[in-house]
DNA sequence: GTGGCTGAGTGGATGAGCCACTGAACCAGT
DNA sequence: ACTGGTTCAGTGGCTCATCCACTCAGCCAC
């Protein structure tokens, strides 16, 4: 089982606010209307709304100042990548552009992985690896695979790397129930995940690349197969 | 000028918890003390120190559940790539790790604006570079090259690039005025950038993708020497 | 054992109230 | 006319006191 958290005032209101702010009702650049007449509005305290601001604002989404009001930034313009979440919630269009970007990324990563992998790294990498065919269940498939990926992050030395992924997963992770495609067969999501992990292991960085280029195409395709 | 914005109590307060928790006063996976002592402690309210807490949650360095406690995430192991302005500025051991990454994105967005950028974008990014030379002082040339930048990002025809390099950026403008090496001279900026503006606007995918790399090396040890 | 009850401790939410800031309109002095 | 100061309405920042809702551990009846 899985403790499942409840829903929130502020989540739910949270939730409203950027569903209206996404959907145009409020566009970028303009202001909202005062706190007061807004939190009445929805019918909510003045902190409560506040609580909500607070949320949107620290994601990128909104802007306070004090005095004068609080306003949509040009987040497609200046927005960060912790926004995808939201957008790939709201729009399921995104999801193509953060597998492509997700492919590059990761192509990368393996290679680097390849290159600076130290020997722990590289057993806990195979040990991730065998642990994925014997899942149950295509969530549980999913996650061990993310696991391995995350491993491979790590394994390149750089926490940076370690933290991108983390916010591309966050990113379709949460709609991952609609792209468990590759997912279904655990064996078959082994053979395609081990060539990654193998040249990984063997320190050559050129078939790290293109092993880890295939087998997110091939995930990738699986996966939108399952949305069209 | 530029109008800066004021320190309210919640952003002094959040800048404090986060120092607390990266500091590792309080492990990763350890609970907070309850709002209402930690308030007391700090001498806030309990609203202001839940206001503090909202943003720190939205970061991914909290997670609060109603009925038990507030913990501190395994950001390090989980975290996404927003949490970098706060590391960052935290620890400059990052700006390296950082550097490398966008080394590596750099290269992949210049190739992808290459292959697809349009006309109208390729025109924008010859305006950009051209304004570059002119912007007057280390600071405005500075941002003169991140527009372009992000210029290169909207090439790529993927809005997640875009959020990318905003986050990537992100990471490091809060510390820029430590890094100003290269942008003090605009004419020498210019022409380290220019090549790559040249590549991708020849549609020429890898020698916009050597230029990139080429550029983004260059620039990255010119600053790295202003650190050591 | 099993299941339900209870109470202490925790975070969630409220609403009234006051403070601090911004910007525009106004007004005086030059 | 222009400049600079003052005022004031409107806005967000923050506090306080209070109650609600949830979790968990311990207890107890069955």
């Amino acid at each position: 089982m899985e403790a499942l958290p409840r829903e929130t005032i502020v989540d739910v209101l949270e939730d409203r606010l950027r569903t209206d702010i996404l959907d145009g009702l409020h566009p970028a650049g303009s202001y909202l209307p005062p706190e007061r007449r807004l939190a009445d509005g929805y019918g909510v305290t003045r902190t409560t709304l506040k609580h909500a601001f607070g949320r949107l604002a620290q994601a990128g989404l909104l802007e306070t100042r004090h005095g004068v009001g609080t306003r949509v930034r040009d987040y497609a313009r200046l927005g960060g990548a912790d926004l995808l979440p939201m957008l790939v919630r709201h729009d399921s269009g995104w999801v193509r552009e953060v597998f492509e970007v997700r492919r590059g990324v990761g192509a990368l990563i393996a290679e680097r992985a390849a290159e600076r992998g130290t020997r722990p790294q590289r057993a806990e990498l195979g040990a991730l690896l065998a642990a994925l065919p014997r899942a149950e269940g295509a969530d549980a498939v999913q996650l061990a695979d993310v696991e391995v990926h995350r491993a491979l992050a790590r394994a390149t030395g750089n926490r940076v790397y370690v933290l991108l992924t983390n916010t591309l997963f966050n990113a379709y992770l949460p709609v991952r129930s609609l792209l468990q495609g590759p997912f279904t067969d655990p064996e078959a999501a082994h053979r395609r995940l081990a060539p990654v992990v193998e040249a990984v292991t063997a320190g050559d960085a050129r078939r790290a690349r293109e092993a880890a280029d295939t087998y997110l195409r091939d995930t990738e395709r699986i996966m939108l197969e399952g949305l069209a």
